[in-house]
DNA sequence: GGGCTGGATTTTTTT
DNA sequence: AATCCAGCCC
């Protein structure tokens, strides 16, 4: 490391400061005042407060052009993180843009785990690990913790693992190191957390792998502990932009400190009032000390609001307004005032789904005051994925086309992690988590009796648990039926690891490389004969995974093998399964096809920097928003940060937010009649229009008439909530007809496809699963599902059941 | 060793 | 309601 040489790592970089100082700058002609000022202020701490909706983005990536521009940086000297891959991706295209394809890449633009997988490959020795080291996910985490925790003999039903890991994260978000956790946690996970912590350390560093936290961890031990290290990327990153900073941890934090120590050309934009992810480590005083921190920090306010209309901003700013902890904005906006915020009362949560899925189809159509939306114009924004359900089983009968965004991850389903866990034992025959995984799946005989004599073995002998196979096989310890099955997987293993290295093509080309000559970067072993994506479809059919799931009789089985296919196709993108199984680890978010315009659902967590022309903002009920347990966990605090999620929610609106709640909602299988959240209270009356009457939920709303709604609000169901009390209410909404308002739509396609089916056909359905054929009843099917009992669907979101792929 | 059953337990939010 | 797990029986 002693060897880094500052002109030999410039040369990497793909543009040169002086060609690009000479050009024009239109860039900042598009800025307004604020935004102008932040990017204008190069040099030293500056921190731009940017509320939701002013241009924050714009201005990031505004900063980055003017800091090549003038020539004070390269490409590959300015550091700038993100939270999330979608926010790096989106400011490399900004950037790209707007300097006009000049800029080869930013290769220290990503999110902070990317950023330190990088320095941490680099380093990774300083901490006791190998560079090829393996990331791990929370389910591999859980399962070591499992049995730490079994072997410590402590029982795991009092002390579940979960608990554990939680505790560790926790910890290693605050930076400590087993040494370094305080004594004020010696109480942790019964007296022994920090002794399991640090064992689960030791474990790890014997794996050659590291958690989520580790990542940080590492990279701030190795900063603290190698001065040398450090002043290194301290002359390296001459800028640094931190996106988001209201959700930094304190690892983040003293990471970025030690970076900007020097010269403190930090930029760091963020909103306090957006701040929601406190429960995951985020401090906002991070934010809130800012000029503290940094003396003669520039700050830079940007409150002009470009996305909505004056009563959203007013119904957000009044709900804000509840918060002690913040540094304070006033937004404003020069667009034209708009549709106030709606507040809709139903009985229970089912009701809440119908109503708005006939408000999305009248929104489609057109209404008075509003031009006709499409489905992507519009999201349902929930508070606990739980919600989501009653939307897509209301979204799947009558055909409306949706997306869930954030959902159970392609990457976290079941299929998709044992076909990975193949791909790491192939990549690497050590990783023994994965042998764990995939050992007797599909079923090979090798139950816990096996396994065991094979752990022990491995551990008698200091080996992997592969290699411990192969020596209990040559003892004869495993024999029979099981025995062969393992021994025809070790030695498939053997095959297709020597697959994986074919000739060595190159080495990893990224420019980053240039940094410094530590060790090697990732190698590139390529077959021309063979590719990566045959050696994974080969691995999986060998093995017989696939045709586990081919004679998988059970209803999810066509899609997992359906999502086997695409996990397949995914790899084309890569270089090699290494390359991937590193993405997979550090990219979670699933850039789903983006087919076809669908309505959106996902948490308010993952909306949060999105937006859309129109909102619904349903569950508003005291326990589920604010959640119960944010509440009683972390007291006003979490309640505050609840209040924020209320804030993004709602800002996220561009014309029309529609807010609702129900009277009754069903919690573990179990009726529970709610209240209306505290934060309906908290919306100014000037800004809202009750579809409500008084008397529903006990909140102060005058008389104001549901009929004023310009909305196909139906005067028949808004009479509804006008007369008192729960009962008659009750008894409409079970009178009502299902719904006669969507057969517009599509409706001769439907035809079309309904007329395929006849009574008794075997048909398959995404969620559903396979059934028969009742009957047919206008554009849609009586099914009678295996599985779920019977439904009537859409007849296009059904495959005949020998369409179904594989 | 594997499969089934009944009982407990769950629901925040995620890089 | 749906999933997960331990314990039981084959």
């Amino acid at each position: 490391m002693s060897s880094f040489d500052e002109n030999d790592a410039f040369e990497g970089a793909s543009l040169s400061a002086r060609a690009i100082a000479a050009r024009p700058a239109p860039y900042l002609d598009e800025l307004n005042p604020a935004q102008r000022a932040a990017v204008e202020a190069l040099d030293g701490p500056v921190l731009m407060l940017a509320g939701a909706g002013t241009g924050k983005t714009k201005a990031l990536t505004a900063r980055i052009v003017h800091l090549l521009n003038t020539g004070r940086a390269q490409p590959n000297e300015i550091l700038s993180v993100t939270f999330t891959n979608k926010a790096a991706r989106e400011m490399k295209d900004r950037v790209g843009r707007m300097l006009g394809q000049a800029v080869e890449g930013m290769p220290w633009l990503g999110t902070f785990h990317a950023i330190c997988v990088k320095l941490l490959r680099r380093h990774a020795e300083l901490v006791g690990l190998k560079s090829n080291f393996t990331i791990l996910d929370t389910d591999d985490q859980i399962r070591l913790l499992k049995q730490l925790i079994a072997a410590n003999n402590i029982d795991d039903k009092r002390w579940p693992a979960r608990q554990l890991a939680g505790i560790i994260d926790h910890w290693k978000n605050r930076a400590w190191t087993p040494a370094q956790v305080p004594g004020s946690e010696a109480g942790a996970f019964n007296n022994r957390g920090t002794e399991l912590y640090d064992q689960y350390q030791t474990r790890l560093r014997e794996l050659n792998a590291v958690d989520f936290g580790d990542l940080l961890l590492h990279v701030v031990t190795i900063f603290q502990t190698h001065e040398d290290v450090l002043a290194q990327y301290r002359r390296w990153f001459k800028y640094i932009l931190v996106d988001e900073y209201q959700d930094t941890n304190v690892a983040q934090y003293l990471w970025l400190r030690l970076l900007a120590g020097e010269h403190k050309n930090i930029c760091c934009v963020g909103d306090d009032d957006q701040s929601i992810y406190g429960w995951r480590g985020a401090e906002v005083g991070n934010i809130l000390r800012f000029e503290a921190d940094f003396p003669g920090a520039q700050v830079v306010r940007l409150e002009q609001n470009y996305r909505s209309t004056p009563h959203i901003l007013a119904a957000a700013s009044g709900v804000i307004a509840g918060n002690e902890d913040r540094l304070g904005k006033t937004l404003w906006t020069e667009a034209e005032s708009g549709e106030k915020l709606r507040l809709i009362g139903h009985w229970d949560g089912e009701e809440e789904a119908r109503w708005i899925g006939e408000e999305i189809e009248a929104l489609q159509r057109g209404t008075r005051r509003l031009p006709p939306f499409d489905l992507d114009q519009i999201a349902i924004l929930v508070r606990a994925s739980h919600q989501m359900r009653a939307f897509e089983d209301r979204f799947l009968t009558i055909g409306l086309p949706y997306r869930v965004i954030g959902g159970p991850r392609f990457y976290e389903r079941l299929e998709s992690r044992d076909a990975m866990a193949y791909f790491r034992v192939v990549v690497s025959p050590d990783d023994d988590l994965a042998f764990e995984r995939i050992v007797n799946t599909p079923k090979r005989g090798l139950g816990d009796k096996a396994q065991q004599t094979i752990q022990g073995i491995a551990r008698a002998n200091g080996v992997s648990l592969v290699d411990g196979a192969r020596i209990a096989l040559a003892n004869g310890d495993i024999k029979g039926k099981g025995g062969a099955a393992l021994r025809q997987l070790v030695d498939d293993l053997a095959r297709w690891h020597d697959l994986t290295r074919g000739p060595l093509l190159a080495f990893d080309e990224d420019d980053t490389a240039v940094i410094d000559d530590g060790p090697a970067p990732q190698p590139r072993f390529g077959d021309p004969d063979l590719n990566h994506v045959e050696l994974a479809q080969i691995i999986l059919d060998e093995s017989g995974y696939t045709a586990m799931w081919q004679n998988d009789k059970s209803p999810e089985a066509p899609g997992r093998l359906e999502n086997l296919k695409e996990l397949v196709k995914a790899l084309e993108q890569f270089d090699n399964l290494s390359g991937f199984l590193e993405h997979v680890a550090l990219i979670m978010d699933n850039a789903q096809g983006d087919d076809g315009a669908k309505v959106s659902i996902m948490t308010l967590h993952a909306a949060k920097g999105l937006e859309f022309p129109v909102v619904f903002l349903p569950g508003w009920e005291d326990g589920l928003f604010p959640s119960q347990r944010s509440m009683d966990e972390t007291g006003l605090k979490g309640l505050e940060e609840e209040r924020r999620l209320a804030y993004v929610g709602i800002t996220r609106a561009e014309q029309l937010c529609t807010i609702s709640f129900a009277g009754n909602r069903r919690v573990f299988g179990q009726w529970q009649s709610q209240l209306p959240s505290r934060f309906i209270d908290e919306l100014p009356e000037d800004h809202v229009e009750v579809l409500t009457p008084p008397g529903l939920y006990g909140g102060g709303y005058g008389a104001a008439s549901p009929m004023q709604s310009g909305l196909e609000t139906r005067a028949s169901e808004a009479n509804v909530y006008n007369s008192p009390g729960w009962k008659r209410m009750q008894d409409r909404s079970s009178a009502r007809p299902q719904s006669q308002s969507r057969e517009s739509r599509n409706t001769v396609i439907d035809l079309k496809a309904v007329s395929a089916y006849t009574v008794g056909d075997r048909v398959f359905h995404q969620k559903f699963g396979y059934g028969a054929v009742l009957g047919i009843e206008g554009d849609k099917l009586e099914i009678d599902f295996d599985k779920a009992g019977i439904k009537k669907v859409v007849a296009r979101f059904i495959t005949g059941a020998d369409d179904v792929p594989f």
